[in-house]
DNA sequence: CGTTTGCTTGAATTCTGTCAAAGCAGGTGG
DNA sequence: CCACCTGCTTTGACAGAATTCAAGCAAACG
């Protein structure tokens, strides 16, 4: 179950891990399993755990006054669930983290997450190479929501994330998208023309 | 000119900086005056350097294929300028970064930043503050684009950023919104009304 | 086998962008 | 000091794009 962690932090951080620092890290996560439908987070709740995905999937969406859905972020294996907002500035979360499939996680406490990016050097590097890419990855989400036209979008995320439509339902896709459902299923009619 | 990165390093770091410390700072970073309309990084250049911005105002934008500008950032007094993309990657950026009114920067490289924070723990402590920062405000902005109308995301951004239509025009608060200067101008007209 | 869930399609409506024109500063040079 | 630019905002008319509402259909699920 570690074992997957345990190659994700030695490819992010570009260091071997030693047998006395596994033992650290497996006493700081712990493993939890849940099923389809099942929430790691509900609105309102203050995150103050963090899950690293063995297996499965899941989505992280608010609701609108209007009671419409929006998914901010998916993840699949090796990505990590949890409101940086929430988890931060230890305020009531405006999301809810639902699995979309039957999944394994590795969760951390935010204290346990300070120690060990305090005592395992590899770990406080995995972190910074995270938050690097999170921040490229949501510039870029920022671009593409300002810049390009809902089809542009699209393909791009095609382009991205192929596994997107292959795990998650359409409409779901196309909350992501920040567009309806009907006019997701439109573009791609229109693109399968061309 | 370096009291105001010392404060806010003093500040977003909880420490206190030593004069040695402060010393090394100074060294690190250098100077740089840019007047309204010059460019601290220009579409193609790689980001070898950001930049803290002690007086001034700046805004990180692309010209998509059709020739529009679409702003991504603003930048004011103690904010940064850099394409994070670029910098840790070290591809070739999409964005230019222009001055809107004469500036005051303190610049740092790449290469000496890593070594800041290697050596001084308050400056550490800063990046990691202002990576949350980064990641919370983007994951805000992100939510915005896909689940409000227009008209919520520009009194949204009244409420949080009410400095900006001060100082920057309408025309750019419409492209960092995504929408048209025109529709701007009409949702302004409308809400006077109310 | 019935129910739920997701996908598609159509028609009406609302929103937004585009294009064009006009007005309104602030700044510059004569 | 005035006339003229130039950059920015406003307004109107029109076209295009996306949402909404409603209905029908297929596949998955318990």
């Amino acid at each position: 179950m570690y074992d997957a962690l345990f190659e994700y932090i030695e490819t992010r951080s570009g260091l071997r891990l030693t047998e006395e620092e596994q033992t650290v890290i497996e006493g700081k996560f712990h493993h939890k399993s849940l099923r389809r439908k099942q929430y790691f987070l509900q609105e309102g709740d203050i995150c103050k755990q963090i899950a690293f995905v063995v297996k499965g999937a899941a989505r992280m969406y608010s609701i609108d006054n209007k009671g419409h859905e929006h998914i901010v972020r998916f993840a699949l294996e090796t990505w990590w669930l949890g409101d940086h907002e929430s988890f931060n500035l230890l305020t009531p979360s405006r999301f809810h983290i639902e699995m979309l499939e039957d999944t394994d996680l590795l969760v951390i406490t935010t204290v346990n997450a300070h120690e060990l990016r305090d005592h395992v050097k590899a770990f406080d590097l995995t972190i910074k190479a995270m938050d690097k890419q999170l921040a490229i990855a949501t510039q870029k989400r920022i671009h593409a929501a300002i810049s390009m036209t809902a089809e542009e979008r699209y393909t791009d995320l095609m382009n991205t994330y192929p596994q997107f439509l292959q795990r998650f339902p359409q409409n779901m896709v196309a909350s992501y998208l920040g567009i309806s459902p009907e006019t997701l299923s439109r573009m791609r009619k229109n693109a399968a023309r061309n």
